[in-house]
RNA sequence: GCCAAAGUGGCGGAAUGGUAGACGCAUCAGACUCAAAAUCUGACGAGGGCAACUUCAUGAGGGUUCGAGUCCCUCCUUUGGUACCA
């Protein structure tokens, strides 16, 4: 078959038939198949995006034949770094390398012969779409979901720009190797933490694969505990209070000492009470330098100062404990201050041995001398007055209400999932819809006024003093207030790549809407999502981001349904030949394009599903491909066997009913592997055989088309039918009225013995008849103590 | 450290607690061919036996069960995620 020519004359039918646009309002089912809109870069398709895209492909070309209105759209996250870096490099504006990029991406795409609804296609950096962007990010600025703050970036002294996550890794400067350090800066956060609680809990009606409900969980990281006043003495005297956070405060006499993050205000405040003030200072400089690698890395060695001056008292018992600043506490965290009980923490103790702090024991058990006891589940309450004698349990319900009852303290939940840090100092991104004024303040740019567009650039070369290149082009930054009409400037930070992509599903949903952000009608039909495929990388940020931003967009009454993915389905990486992760320095990347180009795109379609179970990593192989290149050549070969049966013989019906519910199954449940398995052992059956009738070998080519399409459809018309397989009904069982035989499988003390054939749902006493004339059981049966027998399956002798 | 997933032939991998190794690759043999390729047929976990057959095998060790790759416990290894979270 010359696939070349095969698959651009079906590709141009489907297209010239309008054969994948999903219909609004359709009265069929509704099917939304979402799959995570790729980033369009100069490189090109990559061998994971094409079995990203495959196993939603192949589900929803059965949906459709199904008959449901299957949607699967596409569309391009456009915004972000790549391009802008490619800008600077060749002086390339980022639109026109994004626009060149995005006609090369959808070649590609459109050669590998998915059948996305092309007609939806969206695209993030189209002023259409952020224009809905910054209408979303005001509508969190009015309902008080946005705040501004000091932060702490990644920032590089050489090239003088500050730098993302991504572009720092290991500490170290992307773009010219020299140590990154941590610079305070302004930022916008979102309130993400507001929504933590209905993150979390919305989890439990979800069809999320466990360990991608796990990672969110973990993300979120729910802790409940306490927060205990406890008071400071300055001077001699009880002046102020020291507010903790604990999950463990029924260890509360056992606390020893204090530790705050170098950053609590309380340092600060007593500056001049505390002796060694230079010395807790120059420990705060020092942890300041300490950049995400330092944490990374963390050497668990427990660095800190004691307090000189200033004691903390136990509220409980009186006791005075001394404090000290250590950088394993967090400012970020909790209240930035903890009690520390050596005796029963792992952190503690290790701080408490390293300097010479009392160690207390307030639960029976451990040896307190030589590790922590933090075995919650057992031990019991000692030197603990009246918490004595008590479950650790009953100790911490106690001291709860002991301490709200009197006033020192409350029960307390904290989460672990920061607020959502939402600038960036860059050029290709949203631009805010935010003013400054002097005479307002910071001001929103009203609805009418929007999209805030970016401005043309010619040269797009980083800025300097961290700011974002648009700082530089005055006569945008400079404008008017929307308020009071007097001078003002515009924020030059851009949103982060995530914005675009918290909310692009619904876009699809009515893609060309300029009113609003897409109509709630529309949404009504189409949402939530069917199902959502992508890779575990997006667990714990795009997957939340876009929960949030659908939450809070149904809170506001503008998006009808909380949750906006009904199931999600996770993909395993490709990996190299070798088994290493495919990466252009190992030299072992894979271009689907080149194996478009030798086997053509259906082979490709069928080994990238073929090759594994599809949540696994699996490595390439460019040899163990050519099995579905054979495989498909025998599927064409197949109808020089067709003989002139009018229907379908009655010994292949079993067969191919068998075929037809396997296949169906394995796709809804993405068993791709074990359902491509399942028509590869047909068609052996069949060639086995030696003949198939002409209504066989179409069944047969609707089964293999969501996999194959071009080949099934040529196929198809070949033998002679003029109806497409894109047009045809997905096969339903035949109606089989042959009688089944089954093997049941003997066995002796669950040792295999023989196997025999039986009509299906044969009772016990005709296959036990059998089991007595056959020479290498009936031994066995007579001195059978017990005799289990599973219908279909087996029959075990006990002897 | 913690959390999660996974360890099955030469290789990729199949197996609702019920015949381990489906399907594919590689290899070997045969057929076709002047020959090669392609194709078709067959063999293909390891040991023992001329054979019918038989024993041992799913990371290691225990356990539950008539029966365990699958369930439980301990341990080892690998891969992800996360990290001084109080």
């Amino acid at each position: 078959m010359d696939y070349e020519k095969i698959e651009k004359k079906w590709q141009e039918i489907w297209e010239k038939e309008k054969a994948f646009e999903a219909v609004d309002f359709d009265k069929k089912p509704k099917y939304f198949g979402l799959v995570e809109f790729p980033y369009p870069s100069g490189v090109g398709i990559h061998i994971g995006h094409v079995k990203a895209y495959s196993s939603m492909e192949v589900l929803c070309r059965m949906k459709r034949l199904q008959g449901y209105n299957v949607m699967f759209p596409i569309g391009w996250d456009a915004f972000g770094l790549p391009t802008e870096n490619y800008a600077i490099k060749h002086n390339v504006a980022p639109r026109i390398a994004t626009d060149e990029n995005i006609k090369n991406i959808k070649k590609q795409l459109k050669a590998v012969g998915f059948s996305f609804d092309w007609s939806r296609e969206i695209d993030t950096t189209d002023e259409k779409y952020f224009k809905w962007t910054q209408w979303i990010f005001s509508k969190l600025y009015e309902k008080g979901l946005v705040y501004k703050s000091k932060a702490f970036v990644n920032y590089c002294p050489s090239c003088d720009v500050i730098l993302s996550n991504e572009e720092s890794q290991g500490g170290v400067c992307d773009r010219c190797s020299s140590q990154v350090v941590q610079k305070e800066k302004e930022v916008w956060f979102l309130k993400i933490r507001e929504y933590a609680d209905r993150l979390l809990s919305g989890l439990d009606h979800l069809d999320f694969p466990d360990r991608v409900k796990e990672g969110q969980r973990h993300w979120i990281g729910k802790s409940t505990g306490a927060e205990v006043d406890f008071d400071l003495k300055v001077d001699g005297c009880v002046c102020d209070k020291l507010k903790i956070y604990t999950t463990r405060c029924d260890t509360l006499f056992g606390v020893t000492f204090m530790v705050v993050a170098p950053e609590h205000p309380m340092l600060e405040k007593y500056r001049n009470k505390i002796s060694n003030w230079d010395e807790i200072v120059a420990y705060g400089e020092e942890a300041k330098k300490k950049t995400e690698f330092d944490r990374v890395q963390m050497n668990k060695d427990k660095t800190g100062v004691k307090i000189e001056g200033v004691v903390a008292v136990n509220p409980l018992n009186k006791k005075e404990v001394p404090i000290f600043v250590a950088d394993y506490v967090m400012m970020g965290y909790g209240t930035g201050a903890i009690m520390a009980v050596p005796a029963h923490d792992n952190r503690d103790f290790e701080f408490a041995k390293k300097f010479g702090c009392d160690i207390k024991p307030v639960i029976a058990g451990g040896d307190v001398d030589k590790e922590a006891y933090t075995d919650i589940a057992a031990g019991v309450m000692i030197n603990s007055d009246f918490l004595n004698g008590k479950t650790v349990k009953e100790a911490q319900k106690l001291m709860i209400e002991y301490l709200t009852k009197n006033g020192i303290g409350n029960a307390k939940t904290n989460f672990q999932m920061k607020d959502w840090a939402f600038n960036r100092q860059r050029y290709w991104g949203e631009p805010f819809p935010i003013v400054y004024c002097d005479k307002c303040g910071t001001v929103l740019v009203p609805e009418k006024d929007l999209p805030v567009t970016l401005p043309h650039m010619d040269k797009f070369k980083p800025s300097k003093n961290g700011e974002s290149p648009l700082a530089e082009v005055e006569e945008w930054v400079n404008c008017t207030c929307p308020k009071c009409g007097g001078k003002a400037k515009r924020e030059t930070d851009t949103m982060p790549q995530w914005a675009g992509s918290s909310w692009y599903f619904l876009r699809y949903m009515d893609p060309h809407n300029d009113s609003c952000l897409a109509d709630r009608s529309k949404m009504e039909y189409w949402g939530p999502i069917d199902v959502y495929n992508g890779g575990m990388e997006h667990v714990t940020r795009h997957l939340i981001y876009s929960r949030f931003w659908n939450m809070f967009l149904y809170d506001i009454g503008v998006v009808p349904f909380e949750e906006p993915y009904k199931k999600r389905t996770t993909i395993g990486l490709v990996l190299g030949e070798d088994g290493n992760k495919m990466s252009k320095s190992l030299g072992n990347v894979v271009d689907p394009m080149d194996i478009i180009k030798k086997f053509g795109a259906d082979v490709l379609r069928l080994y990238i599903l073929f090759m594994s179970d599809y949540e696994c990593p699996a490595p390439w192989s460019n040899t163990n491909i050519s099995g579905c290149k054979r495989f498909l050549d025998r599927v064409e070969r197949m109808a020089d066997l067709v003989d002139n049966f009018d229907g379908v013989h009655e010994e292949h019906i079993s067969k191919f009913n068998n075929a037809i519910s396997k296949v169906t199954a394995d796709i809804e449940s993405f068993k791709f592997n074990t359902a491509i398995s399942c028509l590869m052992s047909l068609a052996n059956d069949i060639y086995a055989d030696g003949y198939l009738s002409k209504k066989e070998y179409r069944l047969f080519l609707q089964l293999l088309y969501p996999f194959a399409p071009h080949s099934a459809e040529e196929l198809n018309e070949r033998v002679g039918f003029a109806e497409h397989l894109s047009k045809s009904c997905w096969p339903n069982l035949m109606e089989d009225n042959s009688v089944k035989m089954v093997k049941i499988a003997v066995q002796v003390n669950g040792k295999l013995r023989t196997v025999l054939t039986v009509q299906e749902n044969a009772g016990k006493d005709d296959v036990l008849k059998l089991v007595e004339g056959d020479e290498k059981t009936s031994a066995s049966l007579k001195i059978a103590k017990k005799i289990v027998f599973v219908p279909n399956k087996i029959v075990n002798l006990v002897v």
